[in-house]
DNA sequence: CGGAGCTTTGATCTTCCTCAAAAACTGTGG
DNA sequence: CCACAGTTTTTGAGGAAGATCAAAGCTCCG
């Protein structure tokens, strides 16, 4: 089940006001995440193409937005909240490859069925296209195909990563890592580097590091014990000493 | 240190003898890994625009190929031998992020700087591209483009696999879709499921895994124990039941 | 106010790591 | 072809990080 099932998700074209705003004449022009998304290479006309094919949706938490294996039918653009990728084993264990934001693309990596699951971590909105559509798209603009392979060539950096976190880093590093990691995409996005929003549950962060919930949420305890980290209210958490953070990732 | 370094490394070129063999005038047209690699979307005139820029070598066991943060100036494609791709953390723990064989490009994922490093396992010949040659190239010829984001597309994939291996498997999992995965990858090089070619070091592989060498050795002798699979002469592993494998690669 | 779900904490257990030494293999020179 | 020095692999004993099992606190909502 995607996030095409009826009741989850809303389109915002069937809102009813939608022809009162204008700004639905030009909504890729007029996008607010536009400057972080991959459609930033793209000018006023091209950008019209992308409005042509493109349907903005908008899905509650914990809602799923592709299944592993499933026709890879559509592909997505995600404009707020946060969304976690994941792979599971048949007898459940699962592994979170990975968290995207506002900007970010879902579906780079994609044979002709979804190589991963996705799941809103938080209420998301995304831009989402038909795969044929944004391929016919991209053949015909080779500044899109360059941009498609800058996105998936840093993808693959974040990837490997990850990897040596996975293989090689103590608990502690781990989780100041992580912390570290979305502080910087969060400076990327123009937020603070500090205080960083993190909206995943302490079993998604465990997912995601190769970790027991137990132990990330251990892991914090110590970390606020030791001054590093202060949590704040609304699933903020504040970063004392980024240098300190960044030492302690790297297991200085 | 790289590969240009002098006594490290033999410039097919310049052997005394290229002139008088056929098969230099067309390098890239009579390639036997062509049909496996990057190029084999290009036709012979463009073969031999990349015959232009590319340069033949050939280096011994355990020589360094790239080195992360140095300027990316090469980028490469192995014609044979094997080569591994890894990241070091200050205190010198090591995890290799993957390992190339015959067909497989390296340089994807590249910055200005290198974000790995690269050393041969065994004996491995590689084309080398400046990079800026072959970026020129890719502008020029929108198939090479969409073949770079296709292979950079398929690393992204086993990349997610690899995760998933690295976080949620157990030693014996790891080790047998290590093994799997290596066999389907040499029948996609036209080799057999079994035996496989494993020329690289228990260390090797237990920094692959996110295992100590240790590790990997118990776990090799329980397999043979179990008959699951049978060391043969010169680096070659027999398996004995690739199904039986399958299952043991995903907890079943 | 009450209940479901999430987080934290505690006690115990297991897998894998570390340290150590023996065994097997590799390549080299005599 | 063999001896031997260096390296890699295997095996063993003991230890530690993180997992598991269990229960108590919190938080968020209806």
């Amino acid at each position: 089940m995607g996030i095409t099932a009826a009741g989850k998700t809303r389109i915002y074209n069937d809102s009813p006001n939608a022809h009162e705003n204008v700004e639905y004449e030009n909504p890729c022009a007029n996008c607010s995440v536009r400057d972080l998304s991959f459609c930033n290479c793209l000018n006023n006309q091209e950008l019209e193409e992308l409005d042509a094919i493109v349907t903005h949706l908008e899905v509650p938490a914990r809602a799923p937005i592709i299944d592993e294996k499933e026709p890879a039918e559509f592909l997505f653009n995600v404009t707020g909240g946060a969304v976690k990728l994941y792979k599971l084993l048949a007898d459940g264990r699962r592994q979170i490859t990975g968290f995207l934001f506002a900007g970010d693309f879902l579906g780079i990596a994609m044979k002709d069925n979804y190589v991963y699951s996705a799941e809103s971590v938080n209420k998301t909105t995304l831009c989402r296209f038909r795969r044929t559509d944004l391929e016919e798209m991209v053949d015909n603009h080779a500044k899109l195909s360059k941009q498609m392979l800058n996105m998936a060539s840093n993808e693959l950096e974040m990837a490997q990563e990850q990897m040596l976190l996975l293989g090689r880093k103590t608990a502690k590093e781990k989780l100041c890592s992580f912390l570290l990691t979305l502080s910087k995409r969060a400076e990327k996005r123009g937020e603070a580097a500090t205080p960083i929003y993190v909206p995943m549950s302490r079993a998604d962060i465990g997912d995601y590091l190769g970790l027991t919930t137990e132990t990330v949420s251990r892991t914090f305890t110590n970390l606020k014990r030791d001054r590093v980290i202060r949590l704040q209210e609304g699933s903020m958490i504040h970063l004392n000493d980024l240098e300190e953070l960044e030492d302690h990732a790297e297991g200085l």
